[in-house]
DNA sequence: CATCTATTTGGCTATATTGCCAACTAGATG
DNA sequence: CATCTAGTTGGCAATATAGCCAAATAGATG
């Protein structure tokens, strides 16, 4: 394979790692409405404030998020706003297993 | 945290996992064009075939593609032809993050 | 039926991820 | 300055992932 080509799939591949975890997702959700400070988004996920902490900065790092120090707390947000139109797709994919699983359902049931 | 929004999004990250892995990428883009067997994208990916088919299953299990025996192989097919575009916006974060670098590096020679 | 080819599965090791607690840092405030 | 609050970092244990080899399975073919 190409050398080039591998370096761009390595780094789309961390991208979509970043993205795929249930609390970073709800993250990035919660961050396209407004920005937020840590301790918001510790009560939305409901994890302890330094497992949220490492979440945002799997976050930054992949260059989802931005962060911004204010006084005492550090407010994050979203950095690429198509990052939601983005789950149109992932949606799709959910929708066609579901629809596998109810046409499975009526086999067995007929 | 809402119990319905939590299955929603881990059935969300489970798939956005399955993509997340340079490998993976590289089958689903090459799937986009045409269906393959286990063997082609062997030799596309480069790695070892019960590596490749472990990855096929992988996807197959985040219903990304599906799977069509025929004589001796088994060729994969894309499921969701969205796919695709959804790397359009990948691509943005990656090009933010080459912004910032370049930025940063004017910084640091001027 | 023996055997070849394509693919999957089991098993193992190396490595990465997750999540917690404890310790540390940095503003804010009495 | 003592202390409080917000956040990050280090460290650890549990778990998950990746990739290889070897073994098993399933068509194809002599």
């Amino acid at each position: 394979m190409n050398k080039e080509r591998k370096k761009h799939l390595e780094a789309r591949a961390k991208v979509l790692k970043a993205m795929a975890h249930p609390s970073r997702l709800l993250m990035i959700e919660e961050l396209e409405k407004s920005e937020l400070c840590v301790c918001e988004l510790t009560e939305m996920v409901g994890a302890d404030v330094s497992t949220v902490s490492k979440h945002l900065s799997v976050l930054k790092q992949a260059g989802l998020v931005i962060d911004d120090k204010r006084g005492n707390q550090v407010f994050y947000q979203l950095r690429v706003p198509c990052i939601l139109n983005f789950f149109g797709c992932v949606e799709s994919v959910l929708e066609a297993q579901h629809h596998d699983r109810s046409v499975l359902l009526k086999l067995v049931k007929s």
